[in-house]
DNA sequence: GACAGATTACGACAGGAGTCGTAGAATCCC
DNA sequence: GGGATTCTACGACTCCTGTCGTAATCTGTC
């Protein structure tokens, strides 16, 4: 039973992105790398911090006098719940527009551009018309 | 630029869209068509309503008894902006998440795979225009 | 004109998320 | 040991969104 996934506000979902990226990191690390991007008081993200980890999100590593912090859940768990959400929450279930947004996206990595592909390729299989 | 169109709630992007679908409306038919998905008051449909249209989103036909709202900005220009927020603010910017999403997806619509296959096969070729 | 019913506006409240200030606790460094 | 620093926890606010109740308005019908 995948919990339902508490809902995330944009901070959160950001200094989950960065622990992510940092695991395990402590407050200090973390507060650093949101400086970069937003000015907030580091007070900010220690609450942010400690509110997901009553979300479930995160963890103390144990015994660690700096408190590290690491992920409960992988993103790859996370992200697509995300977007499920977001799907069927704002587009009303339908992909179909996060289709046409990836067609005038400039931001595709090579690597999206393949996966598009075969993905293409992959559906396109049984296809008929 | 377009303005920065104000942050929406689930109901209100609900709303929104059950406005597209069936504009010029009424708060009743709205009301009506919420009812179906979600048990709310009237009054709290009317109140979203006026909330998007204190935010510019919608807007009355004038002179009409029953009042009649109308989308002031097309689904076209709403969603993509949505969807841009959502990658920006969740993905960190990234759409490959979106791409990874839709190849699990099993909700494509034969459009929406032609719409892939597309966008694979423009961006595949890199040279043109 | 008066009443019933529908429509609309107002105001209120709750919970979530972002934002901090402050202060107590733990550490470090003479 | 004691002061300087750093780390943490609390508590407090504000704004936004969801949710209504109630009251004021408007309409159509006897």
């Amino acid at each position: 039973m995948a919990k339902p996934l508490a809902s995330l506000g944009e901070v959160e979902v950001q200094i989950l992105r960065l622990v992510w990226q940092n695991q395990p990191c402590t407050e200090r690390q973390i507060s650093d790398l949101v400086q970069q991007e937003r000015d907030v008081a580091r007070t900010t993200v220690l609450k942010t911090l400690q509110r997901l980890e009553a979300k479930g999100l995160l963890a103390r590593v144990p015994d660690e006098t700096p408190i590290r912090f690491r992920a409960v859940l992988d993103e790859n768990r996370v992200l697509p719940s995300l977007i499920d959400r977001f799907v069927h929450g704002v587009l009303g279930g339908s992909p179909g527009p996060l289709v046409a947004y990836l067609a005038n996206s400039e931001k595709l990595s090579e690597k999206d551009i393949k996966a598009l592909q075969a993905i293409a390729q992959k559906i396109g299989q049984p296809a008929q018309e």
